[in-house]
RNA sequence: GGGGCCGUAGCUCAAUUGGUUAGAGUACCGGCUUGUCACGCCGGUGGUUGCGGGUUCGAAUCCCGUCGGCCUCGCCA
């Protein structure tokens, strides 16, 4: 029986008891069905909801038809809205009508599935993202998507309420030195080079100012090449923005509008402005990280003053070394020996050498330490409590060594004791921006300065002039977007002198020949009146992640990669024939054994 | 490249810790069923325990290797 599919009335969330008497024409999925021989229901589902079809023998060819239905078939159906009365399902909105079907079309047949849409079970990821138009179906991934469109729509509308073009840049562009490394994309025309996709529009929307746009900003897609996280995938989203004649307030400024749009939009809540700041030394100070998570505490104590002259010799050597030791508070009962043990094992894997404690107690002649490396601390026991704030029940996790080791460690371990111990706050939502980074970075295993975000950051005004002298003193202009731990956006302003570009890049190590011949368009561009600018980069993906409370960055791209960046859906990356590796003049060599 | 966790019917899991023919729910097939809504009831199909090797009288279980998935360090200007 034809069922005009093209003409539906409703969607299958939509009926609701003012509709009883009405004849409509609904078209979807069988969610589940059930048979009870004579009458018959089906759950019909489309991304709206779910609405109870009845068949009753009455009507034969129907009734019939809906006793061959399976899970996700594909059917049209006409009849008329009735109520439920007494039959009403509360659980579901649609739950005090149901559609007496007159007239069924099925549409298209499911083969039996790899698993089941409509229950919630886990299904292994892999299966999900081979299957992943299956996985889309489930609702949650469908708000999850919506959830994305809404964020998406809302940073687009304020953009351009605010008067920025967007403009597209190229895919097919240049490699470039620093940074991650590229995708490339072969020349067929030019055998033997390369394009490289773009890791970030950074240069092109830095051109955009050059030649007079003012305000740019592009939702658009980045690649990198490294290996992937939770948080990581080879191409990502971002909303990038450039400005031009601005300072870094007005940048910060315009992106607090926006984060303030999307929160009321994608999460309906009002964000309180200004956002609050920190400088970059200080959330390493404090946190031992440079994008904290200030929903809580246990904050990282400095304690290379106190323990100076301990006869304990990982400390002393650690000092000796010119290196710091810090400290970690945290109360409770849950930091079992058992528990500890396990954080020591996760340091031992990130490279740490252990993970020295103790725990406090109230002794006969005061507060003193009981367990691990107890002894070592007796003399200055209550001196220490009382400097980082110990009570009896504490435990003291403390870091010797080198200060970025340090930092790295008890961020990780400050993080894995606040979730041990359940301290997050669900539902709280901690911005923050993070200034004052600095410009340069000492690459140890290079022995050379690297960049710490890029090098077109424009250095701090007052801090210029230790350029040459001291260039690890100095700091620049760029400024992250944190959100509960998470790095959401990050930019700066640029430089937009050619003679501090060109500073910049020798210091890099980047010589003149190679700056000419991976970066004369740009400073080209320097040459010919360039105006101050600066912009900054969101990581669309990262804020949906964060505001659908995904456990992965794949839950929120449609067609992620694994962790070894394949696509189970399409089996991408895949071998080429020999006729097309010979138009590029390409050959493979053979794997390494 | 390093560290860790995991891999058993299509799917989610179990298998008394090395012991008989590897089970259950669900899905699928057949039958019954007129108020279900995760409908119910009866019956049935379905397994190279990821793969390869080893130890053992005997391996899903122990060992080695390998493949795949996930988390993580390095890496990610």
């Amino acid at each position: 029986m034809a069922v005009a599919y093209n003409q539906r009335t409703h969607r299958c969330g939509e009926l609701r008891k003012a509709h009883v008497g009405q004849t409509v024409t609904l078209a979807g999925w069988v969610n589940t069905s059930r048979d009870h021989g004579g009458m018959t229901f089906v759950d019909l589902r489309d991304h709206t909801g779910i609405t109870q079809l009845r068949f009753t023998p009455d009507k034969s060819t129907a009734h019939a038809a809906a006793r061959t239905l399976h899970n996700e078939d594909v059917i049209a159906v006409t009849g008329q809205v009735v109520s439920r009365g007494e039959w009403t399902n509360p659980k579901i909105a649609t739950g005090e009508i149901e559609v007496e079907v007159t007239e069924i079309d099925v549409l298209s047949r499911c083969d039996p599935l790899p698993f089941q849409i409509n229950d919630e079970l886990d299904v292994g990821e892999d299966l999900l993202l081979k299957y992943r138009f299956l996985h889309l179906r489930r609702p949650e991934m469908q708000g999850i998507f919506r959830l994305r469109n809404t964020v998406a729509k809302a940073i687009r509308e304020y953009f351009h309420e605010h008067g920025f073009v967007e403009i597209e840049t190229p895919f097919l562009t240049k490699s470039t030195p620093e940074g991650a490394r590229d995708y490339l994309v072969p020349s067929r025309v030019r055998p033997g080079t390369f394009y490289a996709l773009p890791q970030s529009p950074q240069l092109f929307k830095q051109l955009f100012m050059i030649a007079g746009f003012d305000r740019y900003a592009q939702i658009v897609r980045c690649f990198r090449d490294e290996d992937l996280r939770l948080d990581r995938q080879p191409e990502f989203t971002q909303l990038d923005m450039e400005m031009a004649f601005v300072q870094r307030e007005d940048v910060m400024n315009v992106v607090e509008g926006c984060v303030k749009r999307i929160f009321k939009d994608a999460m309906g809540l009002d964000i309180p402005l200004p956002l609050p700041r920190m400088t970059e030394h200080e959330a390493m100070e404090r946190f031992g990280i440079d994008r904290p998570d200030t929903r809580f505490g246990l904050e990282l104590r400095d304690v290379t003053e106190l323990v100076r002259g301990l006869d304990f010799n990982v400390f002393r050597d650690a000092i000796d070394a010119g290196g710091v030791v810090k400290c970690i508070v945290a109360g409770g009962e849950k930091l079992t020996r058992k528990v500890t043990d396990g954080l020591t094992e996760e340091l031992r894997g990130m490279g740490g050498a252990g993970l020295p404690l103790t725990k406090v107690a109230q002794g006969a002649a005061g507060i003193e330490f009981q367990t691990g490396i107890a002894k070592f601390f007796q003399p200055i026991a209550a001196k220490l409590c009382q400097a980082v704030g110990a009570k009896p029940g504490d435990t003291v996790f403390f870091m010797p060594g080198k200060y970025a080791d340090v930092c790295k460690y008890l961020h990780h371990i400050r993080t894995r004791v606040a979730g041990i111990l359940g301290i997050i706050p669900e539902n709280q939502w901690n911005l923050l921006w993070i200034i004052d980074f600095p410009l340069l970075t000492w690459d140890e295993e290079e022995k050379r300065w690297a960049s710490t975000h890029h090098p077109f950051t424009a250095p701090l005004d007052e801090d210029l002039h230790m350029l040459e002298t001291d260039p690890g003193k100095v700091r620049d202009k760029a400024y992250d977007l944190v959100l509960n731990g998470t790095e959401m956006a990050g930019g700066s302003i640029r430089i937009h002198r050619k003679d501090v570009q060109s500073q910049v890049f020798r210091i890099l190590g980047i010589s003149d020949e190679e700056a000419k011949e991976k970066f004369e368009f740009l400073l080209d561009a320097l040459r010919f009146g360039a105006p101050p600018h600066g912009g900054i980069a969101f990581g669309l993906d990262r804020w949906v992640m964060k505001l659908a409370n995904a456990n992965s960055l794949r839950d929120v791209i449609a067609f992620p990669k694994t962790q070894r960046a394949v696509c189970p859906l399409t089996n991408a990356p895949s071998t080429v024939s020999k006729a097309q590796l010979d138009e590029l003049f390409l050959t493979i060599k053979p794997l390494p054994k």
